[in-house]
DNA sequence: AGCACGCCGACT
DNA sequence: GTCGGCGTGCTC
C-alpha cells in the first residue's frame, strides 16, 4: 500500500501539496505535526501535515518528504477549522493563514552553504573579480550564507557566481535546514552525593584550604542553599561567591559539584499576587447583566465610558472561570498592550496570565505556543494583540476583545486581511466560548449588531468612584485667528489653561494626529514642495534629523534650504506635526519637563515603555503625540487635554471619518480627569459647529450612532452592505488604468452596476514606485456571500489569464475598514 | 513566495 | 558580441 500526505506550504498558492511517504511515516504522522520537504529545484519548506492517505496523484509524481519534524502534532483540528474559515471569508490561502499562525520559528527553510573546497587550489587568474571575491571570504570563514554573498558582492542575483565556482571546483554547496528554536537551558549544580556525611564534608572543606576561592565557593553554595532552598544556578553561585567559571569548573572536574540542565521559560512572571478589589455596584450591575445575556447570547457588547472600571469586570468573569481550568483569551490593539495593563492582570492572576506580543521573540513565541498547546497552567489566561487569536487553544471558554472599536485589530498587508474581533467571534463559536466586546467608544456596527438582539448589551455610564466625565470646550481658532488670539498652533484658551495646570502641578496630554515637524515645505516663490521620488506625497520634514522624510517608504533626504526647482532661499512651511508643537511648547514653556510621543520616539521594544513610565512618575509635565495616547492609559495627574486640530480627521476621506473622530476625541478626552478633580479638555477647531464635535463635546454616543447609522443606510456603508476592496498595483501607470477599468466593468458583469465603485484613485496614487487603484464592492448583507465570492475568483481568474495584466497585482480585502 | 528559464539594453 | 537586467511560469 502506497501513503500519501497533503501539506499546507507557508506560501500564497491556493491548493495543498502531495508528497510520498513511507508506511512507517504513515502510522507516526499525524495531522498537524510539520514535516521538512523539498520544493521546487533547491527550497526545503517546514510544511503541515493536512491529511493522510492512499490515493496516488494523477497528474505528476508526488515527491518524498525529507524528514518529519514534530513527534506531535502542534496544529490542532480547530485551528485547521479556523484557518480554512479565514482563507474563504478573506479570500486568502490556508498558507497565508499558515505564515501568520504559526511563530517563525516553526517555519523552518533551507539555506544554501558554501563552502570551500579542500582538494582543489586555484590561482586568482583562475577567477574573475566577484568570483575571487567570494573566494576570498572563503579563506577567512569556513561557510558563506547566499545572503552573505549577495552582501559581498553588492547585487541580488550571486546565483551565477557561485555556478562558475561549483563549475570550477572551488567550493562545494548544500542545503542545511535548522529549526530556529531552541530551548533556553539553565544548569544548575549541587553537591556531589559523597559530601552529604558530615565527615567526609568536613575532609573536603580541609582538602580545599589551600584554594580559598574553591573554598568560599563551596560555603556559598551553602548559605545560598539555606537561604532560598531552591535549585541554584551556576550563575546564581559564581555571583554570591564572587567567583570565576573556571574555579566552579575545577570543582566540578573534582567531583565536588554535579551540574543538571533544566529547560526554562523564557517568559516569566516574578512577582506576588494580589487579591481582587471589590466592585462597586454599578459594576456589579454591568457584571451580572453580561452574565445574565450570556444565557441567551454568546456576545456581548459592555459599553462603558472612559474609566468606569470596564478591566475589573473583565478580572471578576476572568476569576470566576479559573478553577474550571478553561483557558482564556484577552485582546487588546497592539500599543495597549502595555506593562501597566499586564502587570495590572499578573497582579490578579500571577503567572496564569501569559502575554503574546510581536516585540517578543521567536523563541518566547514558541513558548507560549507550546504552553497554550498543552494547557499549560502558566497558559490559562493569554493577553496578546490580534495575532494571538491564531494561538493552538486547547480549551477555550471566554474571550474579551477589548477596544473593540479599533482598527488595528484589522490586518492590511499582508494577507490574511482578517479582523481579529469578528475572526474572535467565529472562534468563539467553535469553542462554544463566550466573547464580551468591550469598549467605551464602540464601533457602529457593533452597537447595531447589540441593537439588533444579535449580541448583548451592556451599558455601564458611570465612571469609577463616580468621578465626572471631563468636560470638553470646543475652541474656535478661526476665530481666534481673526482676533490674533493665536500663539503659534495653541489659542490663548489653551495656553491659559495649560498654564494653569501646571501651576497645580498637574499634567497635561496634548494630542496632534501627525508626525513629523511639517507635512509639507513650500518654496515662497514659485511654490514648489518636495515630492517622494517613490510616492506620489509631499515630504514631511522632521526637525530633530533635519531631513525631508516620506511615511510612505521612508524615503529621505536631506533638509533643503534653497528651493529644488527655483534656487529661491525662501520656504516656508505648511501644516504641522507633533515635533512643531513640541518645539513650540519649548519656547513657550522653557521651564517644564516636555516629550513627545510618536512612532519617530517610540522605536525599539521598550521606547514606549520609558517615555510611559516617565509620565506616570510625573517626570514629564507635557506629553505631545500621535493617537498612539489614546489606548488605555491610566494617568492619575492628567487634568488637562488638548486637542490642536480637530479638522483633519473629520475631513478624511473615509466613511468611517466621522466615527473615526468621535471615537478619538472621546478616548483622548478619557485620558482626563481620573481622579476626584473633573478633567477638562480642549478641542480646537475651524468648524465648531461640526455635528461631530457637537455630539463628542456633549457626550451624546446614541445621537452620534443614530446620525451615522443613517448615513451608513443612505449611502450603503457598513453594517447594511458588506464592503470589498479589490487593489490593483503595478508600477505602469498606464497598464493599471485600463486593467483597472477592465475589472471594473467584468465586476459590473457578474455583480451588477450598483455593487461595484470606480475604479478610483486612492488619495495616495503610488506608493513605493508603484501606482494603485481601487474598486469598491458593496453588496447587502442578506446577499449571499460565498456567491458574491465565487463571482469574484471568476473574475480574477480570467483576469489573469490576460497576458498583457498578469504582471499587475491584486489584493482584495474583505470588509476593508 | 522563491527560483529558474527566457528575452532585450549597456558595456568590452 | 556578451553580461546581466527583470518579466513569466511552476512548484507536489
Amino acid at each position: 500500500m502506497l501513503y500519501f500526505i497533503d501539506v499546507i506550504l507557508p506560501i500564497p498558492v491556493e491548493n495543498t501539496f502531495t508528497y510520498s511517504i513511507t508506511e512507517a511515516e504513515a502510522g507516526f504522522l499525524l495531522p498537524g505535526m510539520r514535516v521538512a520537504v523539498p520544493f521546487g529545484k533547491s527550497k526545503v519548506y517546514a510544511a503541515l501535515v493536512k491529511r493522510i492517505h492512499s490515493d496516488p496523484p494523477t497528474i505528476y509524481e508526488a515527491k518524498d518528504i525529507e524528514h518529519i519534524l514534530d513527534e506531535t502534532p502542534i496544529v490542532t483540528q480547530k485551528q485547521f477549522e479556523l484557518w480554512s474559515w479565514i482563507a474563504s471569508y478573506y479570500m486568502c490561502t490556508e498558507g497565508e493563514v499558515m505564515r501568520a499562525a504559526l511563530p517563525s520559528a516553526f517555519l523552518l527553510e533551507s539555506e544554501t552553504i558554501i563552502s570551500l573546497e579542500p582538494s582543489v587550489q586555484l590561482q586568482d587568474e583562475d577567477l574573475q573579480d566577484d568570483e575571487f571575491l567570494v573566494y576570498e571570504a572563503l579563506q577567512h570563514q569556513p561557510v558563506i550564507k547566499i545572503q552573505e554573498v549577495m552582501d559581498i558582492l553588492g547585487k541580488r542575483n550571486v546565483l551565477p557566481t557561485v555556478k562558475k565556482l561549483l563549475e570550477k571546483g572551488a567550493v562545494s554547496v548544500h542545503e542545511e535546514v535548522y529549526e530556529q528554536y531552541k530551548p533556553k537551558l539553565v544548569t544548575f549544580v549541587q553537591l556531589h552525593a559523597a559530601y552529604n556525611e558530615e565527615v567526609t564534608f568536613n575532609a573536603l572543606l580541609d582538602s580545599l584550604s589551600r584554594a580559598p576561592k574553591q573554598r568560599e565557593l563551596l560555603l556559598s553554595f551553602f548559605s545560598l542553599k539555606a537561604k532560598t532552598h531552591k535549585p541554584i544556578t551556576t550563575i546564581a553561585l559564581q555571583k554570591a561567591a564572587n567567583a570565576s567559571s573556571s574555579q566552579l569548573k575545577s570543582l566540578i572536574e573534582k567531583g565536588v559539584f554535579e551540574t543538571y540542565q533544566k529547560r526554562k521559560d523564557r517568559v516569566e512572571f516574578q512577582g506576588e499576587v494580589q487579591v481582587t478589589k471589590t466592585l462597586n455596584t454599578h459594576q456589579e450591575t454591568a457584571l451580572n447583566q453580561i452574565k445574565e445575556s450570556f444565557e441567551t447570547h454568546n456576545v456581548c457588547l459592555l459599553h462603558g465610558v472612559t474609566a468606569s472600571g470596564k478591566t475589573e469586570i473583565y478580572v471578576s468573569l476572568i476569576e470566576e472561570l479559573l478553577h474550571t481550568g478553561k483557558q482564556i483569551l484577552y485582546l487588546l490593539p497592539e500599543i495597549a498592550l502595555t506593562t501597566q495593563l499586564i502587570s495590572r492582570l499578573q497582579n490578579y492572576f500571577g503567572e496564569k496570565v501569559v502575554v503574546f506580543h510581536s516585540k517578543y521573540s521567536v523563541h518566547e513565541r514558541v513558548e507560549v505556543w507550546n504552553n497554550v498547546l498543552h494547557n499549560a497552567l502558566k497558559a490559562q489566561i493569554i493577553i496578546g494583540a490580534r495575532s494571538a487569536m491564531l494561538l493552538p487553544f486547547y480549551d477555550l471558554a471566554f474571550i474579551i476583545v477589548d477596544e473593540e472599536h479599533e482598527s488595528s485589530f484589522k490586518q492590511y498587508d499582508p494577507a490574511p486581511r482578517y479582523h481579529a474581533r469578528d475572526t474572535a467571534i467565529v472562534l468563539g463559536h467553535m469553542f462554544n466560548a463566550k466573547v464580551v466586546l468591550g469598549s467605551a467608544t464602540p464601533s457602529i456596527e457593533t452597537v447595531y449588531n447589540a441593537k439588533q438582539g444579535k449580541y448583548g448589551h451592556v451599558y455601564l455610564g458611570h465612571r469609577h468612584g463616580d468621578i465626572l466625565m471631563p468636560e470638553i470646550n470646543l475652541v474656535d481658532i478661526k476665530e481666534k485667528q481673526r482676533k490674533r488670539e493665536m500663539t503659534g498652533h495653541f489659542s490663548d484658551v489653551l495656553l491659559r489653561a495649560i498654564t494653569d495646570a501646571l501651576a497645580l502641578g498637574e499634567q497635561v496630554i496634548l494630542f496632534q494626529n501627525r508626525r513629523g515637524f511639517s507635512p509639507v515645505l513650500e518654496c515662497k516663490t514659485c511654490g514648489h514642495a518636495p515630492q517622494c521620488p517613490n510616492c506620489d506625497v509631499s515630504l514631511t520634514y522632521h526637525k530633530y534629523r533635519n531631513q525631508l522624510r516620506c511615511h510612505y517608504c521612508g524615503h529621505h533626504i536631506a533638509m533643503q534650504l534653497k528651493c529644488m526647482a527655483c534656487g529661491s532661499a525662501e520656504l516656508t512651511t505648511k501644516g504641522f506635526g507633533t515635533e512643531q508643537i513640541e518645539a513650540e511648547l519649548k519656547e513657550l514653556y522653557p521651564e517644564q519637563a516636555i516629550a513627545r510621543m510618536d512612532s519617530d520616539t517610540t522605536r525599539g521594544k521598550y521606547g514606549f515603555e520609558k517615555i510611559i513610565t516617565a509620565f506616570e512618575q510625573e517626570e514629564i509635565d507635557i506629553l505631545v503625540g500621535t493617537q498612539m495616547l489614546t489606548k488605555g492609559l491610566d494617568f492619575r495627574n492628567v487634568t488637562l487635554v488638548g486637542i490642536l486640530n480637530a479638522d483633519s480627521m473629520l475631513n478624511f476621506p473615509d466613511f468611517r471619518a466621522h466615527e473615526r473622530s468621535y471615537q478619538l476625541i472621546a478616548q483622548v478626552s478619557g485620558r482626563a480627569g481620573r481622579t476626584e478633580k473633573q478633567g477638562k479638555v480642549l478641542v480646537q477647531t475651524y468648524n465648531p459647529y461640526h455635528q461631530i464635535l457637537q455630539q463628542v463635546s456633549a457626550n451624546k454616543f446614541e445621537a452620534m450612532y443614530e446620525e451615522q447609522l443613517d448615513e451608513r443606510h443612505n449611502f450603503k456603508y457598513p453594517p447594511f452592505y458588506r464592503l470589498i476592496r479589490v487593489t490593483l498595483k503595478h508600477r505602469d501607470y498606464q497598464k493599471i488604468e485600463e486593467a483597472s477599468i477592465w475589472v471594473a466593468k467584468a465586476l459590473r458583469q457578474v455583480l451588477g452596476t450598483d455593487a461595484v465603485l470606480g475604479p478610483e484613485t486612492p488619495p495616495v496614487a503610488r506608493i513605493r514606485n508603484q501606482y494603485r487603484r481601487n474598486v469598491l464592492i458593496k453588496i447587502h448583507r442578506k446577499q449571499n456571500l460565498s456567491q458574491t465570492k465565487r463571482l469574484m475568483n471568476r473574475v480574477q481568474t480570467s483576469f489573469k489569464a490576460i497576458p498583457q495584466y498578469r504582471s499587475v497585482r491584486l489584493i482584495v480585502d474583505v470588509d476593508c475598514y
